[in-house]
DNA sequence: ATTGATATAAACCGATCGGTCAATGTTTAG
DNA sequence: CTAAACATTGACCGATCGGTTTATATCAAT
């Protein structure tokens, strides 16, 4: 297959970048980190802001279908699944090698809104929302996309949080936040 | 005066920093931009990251002295003042070049827990929730501590949210959220 | 007037930056 | 078997990286 070296290209650089950040990883040490030559590399993408845009749409699929499948196996009922968000933040944290998230990290990075990094950021961040309104209506809520946009507070909260102080701690922190916002707003 | 030299440069560094960030920014553009010679900076500061963490230092402070000055001068009821917060937020929010928080952007680029500038990063956030503690104490709150980590998490990550989305919307729905804890967390 | 501290510009260091190029494999399809 | 298509290595490009050095100003206190 053709297209696989490519996604694995994006798969890996998706790590490294991950791990060493965006402008403090060079595309010299990249080539090293995927074993993909530069060469090729600049044959599949035309530039390094290219591929770090191919591998934040990577990260957001691969993100929100991941959050999605723990969620549902989580919970069923609609109420318990805005819960079950939360639960798997935790199960994030949890997971060897966190480093906050790969969106909020390139945004700082690339802070200019209209710079194509940025913008996929926020796009990502977005489709989180609209994903926590689509539970938030499930569950019947006064007013979902209200509920949805608290509780996207406090996930981006809890992911800047868990990066600096005990991830165990933030997500029973965003846990319970959540409990008090999702109880407020379902009859 | 000659620690006012150091101080200015400081300054000038803060706000480069925060244009610019903090890999993308060399130190021949920061001398240019500081209009202190690459020369006389690396008299008063060893390295770069030395130069960092002191704008972080001075960061943390000027921060919080604004904070504080600002809830104080909008309220004098405590429970008022722990919304102050948010409303000083906004206010932050609205200012003409607001690109979230140095702080953010600071552990974003340097992530490992035990380096230096992210351990600033993680000390001014920590302080900023000490304050809010002793806002919810006096506001009596039943669990101050509880209630200033919730109210944390809804600042970071209005912080981020308004940095990606707009800015006001993201402000009043921070607003309404923390309005929902602390009556929540008030007898 | 002289000294010592501090500031400066500008050249310089080896390393690395993002990106290109030429030459050489390695696959794969006709 | 062959030829086009793709990957690879490694040298190369000018620019910039963090940091140093040298030599020249500036200035306050003796």
């Amino acid at each position: 297959m053709s297209t696989s070296k490519r996604d694995d290209l994006v798969q890996k650089a998706l790590q490294a970048f991950y791990r060493g950040g965006f402008h403090a990883l060079g595309m010299d040490k990249l080539a090293v980190e995927t074993g993909v030559s530069k060469t090729s590399i600049y044959n599949h993408f035309s530039s390094k802001e290219d591929l770090i845009v191919a591998t934040l749409r990577l990260r957001d699929d691969q993100f929100r279908s991941w959050l999605i499948r723990r969620v549902e196996a989580r919970a069923r009922d609609p109420r318990a699944r805005l819960l079950a968000v939360f639960d798997a933040l935790g199960e994030w944290f949890h997971e060897p090698g966190f480093k906050s998230c790969l969106f909020i990290k390139a945004s700082s990075e690339y802070q200019e809104r209209d710079h194509p990094i940025h913008s996929a950021a926020a796009e990502h961040k977005q489709l989180i929302q609209v994903y926590c309104t689509g539970l938030a209506r499930a569950a019947g809520a006064y007013d979902a996309e209200n509920l949805a946009r608290q509780l996207s507070l406090i996930i981006e909260g809890a992911i800047v949080l868990a990066h600096l102080h005990d991830p165990d701690s933030v997500a029973k922190d965003a846990y319970e936040t959540a409990q008090v916002l999702i109880d407020a707003a379902l009859p």
